[in-house]
DNA sequence: CTTGACCTTCCAGCTACGGGAAGCCCTATC
DNA sequence: GATAGGGCTTCCCGTAGCTGGAAGGTCAAG
C-alpha cells in the first residue's frame, strides 16, 4: 500500500504517518521510486497508535504501549501500569477542568450579560477570591 | 518595582512577563539602565492575567478581557460571551476526558495486570472497538 | 504531450512558555 | 579599587504533535 491509502484506512493523516515515521514510530519500506510501501503489519500498528492516540495516550506511551504489543513475552502488568498512569493523568486533569468550570460558571451566572459596564466577571479576575 | 518583585508579587515567572511583554500584552516603562519598571497599574494587569490564565483562557481570550477590562464604556455582554465561549470549551474537553477515561477504565479493569501476556487494553487497541 | 493526482523532502508555524548562555548593572565587602 | 553575588538584559533553542505550504519527482489516463 501507497501513504494514501494506509493513510485512508487507519484514519491518520499522511502527514501524521510521516511524522510517526520521523519519530521512529514506524519504518515503511520504500519502492524504487522513493515512495513509502506499507505491509498490512504496517497498517495493523498504525491502527493500534490511531486508537491509543485517541484515547489521550502520549507518543511516548504510545511507543511503549506499541513494544509490549510486539513483545509476546510481555507481562500484562507492564501494559496495565501505562494504561493506570494515563488514567491518573486524565483524572487530574478532569479535577483541574471541573475546578476551572466551578468558579467560571459562578462568574459567569453572577453577569448580567447586558449593555452596562458592571462585570462579577472582571471582578472576580481582577481580586483574588474570597475562597482562596 | 523590577521585573523580580512583580514577579513575586502576581505569582507570574519573570520568563512569563518577558513573554507577555513580547506579545504586547503589557507594555512597562524602561529604566535608564534597561530595566523593566513596573507600575502598580501594570501588577494589576499582570495579576489579572494570571487569574485568567488559571482558568483556562487562552492568551487571545486573555487579551480581549484585558481590553474589555480597561474599557469603561464596555457592555458586560461582551465579558459573558467570552466567559461562556470558554465554558463551552471547558465543556467539550471535560466530555472528550470523560469518554476516554470510560473506554480506558473499562480496559484496565478487564486486564489482570499479572505475569501472563495476555491483555484486554492491547487487544482493544488493536481491534476497533464493538460500541463504535 | 499534457493534465492531474499522487508522492517526495524540507521549512515554518502553532501554544505558552522554560532553559540556558553571554553579558551588563548594582551593591556590599575587603 | 577590586571582587563577589545577585538581579537584570537579550537571544536562541526546545517542548508536543502535528499542520500547511512550497518546490519538485512519478505515474496513469486521454
Amino acid at each position: 500500500m501507497n501513504i494514501g491509502e494506509v493513510s485512508e484506512a487507519a484514519g491518520l493523516p499522511a502527514k501524521t504517518i510521516r511524522y510517526y515515521e520521523d519519530i521512529g514510530l514506524i519504518t515503511p519500506l520504500r519502492d524504487a521510486n522513493g515512495y513509502r510501501r506499507f505491509t498490512d503489519a504496517h497498517l495493523h500498528k498504525l491502527a493500534f497508535l490511531a486508537r491509543a492516540r485517541g484515547l489521550g495516550f502520549s507518543i511516548e506511551q504510545c511507543r511503549t504501549l506499541l513494544a509490549l504489543y510486539e513483545d509476546r513475552a510481555r507481562a500484562s502488568a507492564d501494559v496495565k501500569a501505562v494504561a493506570e498512569t494515563h488514567l491518573a493523568e486524565i483524572d487530574a486533569k478532569m479535577a483541574e477542568l471541573a475546578e476551572m468550570r466551578r468558579v467560571l460558571a459562578d462568574l459567569v451566572h453572577a453577569c448580567a450579560g447586558d449593555h452596562r459596564p458592571d462585570c462579577p466577571i472582571l471582578l472576580g479576575l481582577s481580586q483574588a477570591a474570597k475562597g482562596d
